[in-house]
DNA sequence: CGTTAGCACTCAAGTCTAGTGAGTGCCAGT
DNA sequence: ACTGGCACTCACTAGACTTGAGTGCTAACG
């Protein structure tokens, strides 16, 4: 369950009722995407009270800072601590049927790479939510090679291609001007692999310093595989639903703000780790520190594998969203993703 | 340079006076984004006339379409068919030396494999341009094998990484449910690199009927590389800038759609197609079938190796755009990138 | 004492009314 | 063929007015 990282004012518990007005505010809100004032709060829970108790209360959350009025004589609208609040109450509801059996039948049937169903998953998610989803699959900084191989592609042009433990496959064009002989690649092929093999990309290789051609093949195969290290161990990032951006805000500069975050691939890999980090599961509103962003909500949840994080999946939309469905959604997916992978790694 | 696909009412040239207000309609209309009325038309070119001949030349181009009106006591907006007389009357122009520059460095310091090569030019087109940009790489289908290689992850998962001859490398996970011995797992793949090598992802394989582990693992490993052929044979599509989208349209409903269908990979890149297809390199507003880019206006330029269309690039914005720069830009891109890959191909 | 009914107050949003001005179409005169 | 003149259209703006949802306050109530 998500902690709530340190509050300024009287952080601790909301009396009951106080509780239940504004969870009734934040209901109401989220359905209606317009202030709410007393007597609909008044009906819409049970407390039996008249709006002008209703109100007083309003008055106090208001002051306490979990309301906020958009102007005097309109009703009220959840601030970022209010929706905090609300989501750190929030009793984790289970994903309703439909979508439980939509996401095994996605499961059921996705075939391919890691890769693949990493994108797919990302594709699922915002189908089922109605927001924008980010899939994270985790660098390879740890992964070590498996094999290495240089294959000829024509006289003067080779491609190291280099597999590594976690299943990825990355390769390299080797520029050779001078041209070695077929049996020259081959050897400098398996010295490579010789070479290579067990090393991670952060570690320091012994390269052979002679001049002849397979020596000058293996130091350009190295070289190259190392100067495109950074690259290789970074995160993958898949985006899915980034039109729902378009439906979530009104504002098109508010739009365009948020579109060109998520063009920024590092920087949405370090929100997610942020948050995840943080070991929360929501960031509302500026609790992330990305000012374009604070308009949105974000949603996370952790992929593990053999109990390890390698990756994590989130979802973004207005902070004025169904945090219990989505949050519920997020939860088996993350579920189902974890157990596809742990039950048969790789496939 | 661009054909008109046929135009129902006198297709023909207009006489230059026509052409010179429609042109300055259309040069006006894109700077301001408002209709423009006859004194604006009349002050702008260098006809010398007066407003009151100047409409009654507008009326005659409101009637064979080329401009329209918003309502009656507004100036005039170029429609789609005037927006394709002046592209197709645009003398060449010329990129910027600024623009010029920063394209020849971009190319002159890019790194890597040739999809990372597209997918930062995609990047650097959608800044030189403001719009959305998009690169297509083309499939593989005449690509043939050069290596395949089974690699062994652990007791039960093993690796087909197979490289082709134009350079991309696919991997493939091979479950192997009884497990076989490390010498059976290299036999078998000595056995497929040479089943497969010279092969292209459509023909057909004699695979070994015998029921030993290396043939079970050599059946398995080639149905896992064919089964996946249709997604390897597509091309690569790269997006930059959609948060550029946003900043085009106003309408929030229109970005939503024209962000929803840039989600839609194969779309885009049958979109792109069609346009190069028919030879032009740009379509607007309803040229292309696809109603809801009916806002907007696609340039497209092909990319080549060796002769060869291997890829393109387009560009999509508001038919309210300035083509001239635009395509000069898409020109100028097109022309580097084909002298990149053709100077140093695959590098 | 908490709750409530009553009431005056506020203010965004909608409606109506001109008034303004950019732009048009037409026509008669050059 | 062009142009100046002119009546006309109509989006847009501003101001005045109304409406109504919702408030905060207070006095009365159980």
């Amino acid at each position: 369950m998500a902690r709530r990282p340190k509050s300024p004012v009287a952080s601790g518990d909301l009396d009951a009722r106080k509780a239940t007005i504004l969870q009734a505010v934040v209901t109401e809100h989220v359905d209606t995407a317009a202030p709410v004032g007393s007597s609909a709060v008044a009906a819409a829970t049970d407390l039996d009270v008249s709006p002008a108790t209703v109100r007083a209360e309003m008055v106090a959350l208001e002051r306490e800072g979990y309301l906020a009025q958009p102007h005097t004589s309109a009703g009220r609208v959840p601030t970022d601590k209010g929706y905090r609040y609300f989501v750190d109450h929030l009793e984790r509801g289970a994903v309703g049927a439909a979508q439980q059996t939509r996401v095994r039948d996605f499961f059921a049937h996705v075939r391919g790479e890691m890769e693949d169903v990493l994108e797919q998953t990302s594709k699922l998610l915002s189908q089922l939510t109605s927001h924008t989803s980010v899939v994270v699959g985790a660098g390879h900084s740890r992964a070590t090679v498996l094999s290495a191989q240089l294959v000829n592609l024509d006289a003067h042009h080779h491609l190291l291609v280099t597999v590594f433990s976690d299943g990825t496959v990355t390769k390299h064009s080797v520029a050779d001007a001078p041209g070695a002989s077929a049996g020259e690649v081959a050897e400098a092929s398996r010295q490579l692999n010789a070479l290579l093999i067990g090393t991670t990309l952060g570690s320091r290789i012994q390269v052979p310093s002679r001049a002849d051609a397979v020596a000058r093949l293996v130091r350009e195969a190295t070289s190259a595989l190392h100067e495109a290290a950074p690259t290789i161990e970074g995160e993958q990032v898949y985006i899915g639903g980034s039109s729902r951006v378009a439906e979530s805000f009104d504002g098109v500069e508010t739009v365009r703000a948020v579109l060109s975050i998520l063009e920024q691939e590092l920087v949405v890999v370090s929100l997610i780790e942020d948050i995840l980090d943080a070991d929360v599961s929501v960031a509302i509103g500026s609790e992330h520190g990305l000012e374009p962003l604070s308009a949105c909500a974000v949603i996370v949840a952790p992929v593990t594998l053999e109990g390890e994080t390698v990756g994590a999946l989130g979802l973004l939309g207005p902070t004025r969203m169904r945090y219990r469905e989505v949050m519920a959604t997020a939860q088996a997916v993350s579920d189902e993703l974890t157990r596809h992978f742990g039950g048969e790694p790789g496939a």
